[in-house]
DNA sequence: ATATGATTTAACCATGTGGTCAAAATTAAT
DNA sequence: ATTAATTTTGACCACATGGTTAAATCATAT
């Protein structure tokens, strides 16, 4: 077996990720996605069954990437104040590298949450550690007691969100692409700073 | 001219609206707007022209009702803490009521961006305004200084995000239906809490 | 060199899709 | 009641789309 079968299959695994990533699952063609990969319409059906199937391999390996890294943070050895520097700062650098991916994920888990479901396999994220390690530093008096599903969807929301909704903040803060570089990066600190702030007693 | 057509407009325009927002623009079909909404597919084009005009007034409406009452917190007279209050809990009540408005609308944004450029008549907000307010409030030591980007930006993101990454969340605290509607009310106090407890000097 | 199996392609196919049109049905005006 | 205008419909069209197939090309082993 040569190594050009392996080959192609990743070369219609990334042209199927940036088209299905840019227009959705109901927008993405596959001769779009033949030509990005430059091969026959007929091979995506010869390696991938079907768009379904197609789909669920870039899903899957998108999704993948995603949760992984967080979990790790999250369970790592550090105090509260530390894990959340270090996520926050970890996650917006990873959202810089792929910018897209949270609205595609958004944009799946909200028109076809059926395909979704079936991914879900539990993001594998133990929210009990992280209940735990609050309620153990509350006690210390080193952060406030709070409930750990408002704490990570408040970091994970600001992080997010203005990958998400660029073209609106864009026009009302009336930034250029650059500016807006420069406020996403910017981020990084500020929703440290923010929540550091929120969180100490 | 009788009030049929205006009716039979509206009833388009309610099925439409349910079609769209539901499935995104590549995924709604014309012939699931008709029959949502009783009729026949050629009355479609015979009110709206086309697929794309029948969306641009579905989105219209849409994005008509997303901003105008955020202007107008944003621009009440009111101290900081006590806008934000208000606008928080104003903004989740309304999400609670419309929850698959962010959605629908970030998947405009990120799969058919030119189709939303040409809804953004500026959303009428003006950052300036607040940017003021919060430095005068800062001077006078009732808030910290702060950028109103961020401040803005964290709000909307927390209030939002809940809404649009929904079987996440729900998946990653095991949260069924019920819970999952008493969380999102318990984050109207629970984001004005944690806005209120950073920007504290 | 040649047979064998894997890979790639061009040409097709069935169906779905947005859109059109002429005729029917309904409403309004005389 | 008759005409004119508006609204609604069923049938239809051109084209796009996901998918198939048989043949061609390529690689590998003998």
């Amino acid at each position: 077996m040569t190594i050009a079968g392996e080959n192609t299959e990743n070369q219609i695994l990334t042209a199927a990720s940036q088209v299905f990533i840019l227009k959705g699952f109901d927008g993405a063609r596959m001769q779009a996605i033949a030509d990005q990969a430059g091969i026959n319409k007929a091979l995506l059906h010869y390696y991938f069954r079907s768009k379904e199937k197609l789909f669920d391999a870039v899903f899957s390996e998108v999704a993948a990437n995603l949760f992984p890294a967080m979990k790790q943070v999250i369970e790592a050895e550090l105090e509260m104040k530390e894990k959340i520097t270090f996520f926050v700062k970890m996650y917006v650098k990873t959202l810089l590298e792929n910018p897209f991916i949270p609205a595609f994920v958004i944009n799946t888990l909200n028109t076809n949450p059926n395909r979704f479901l079936t991914h879900i396999k539990k993001a594998g994220i133990n929210p009990m550690l992280l209940q735990k390690q609050i309620d153990e530093e509350a006690v210390l008096g080193l952060i406030r007691p709070m409930k750990a599903e408002h704490l990570l969807v408040n970091i994970i929301s600001m992080c997010i969100f203005p990958f998400v909704a660029r073209p609106i903040i864009q026009n009302i803060f009336e930034m250029n692409n650059d500016e807006y570089q420069l406020y996403l990066e910017s981020r990084q600190t500020e929703i440290v700073d923010f929540v550091l702030k929120s969180i100490t007693v």
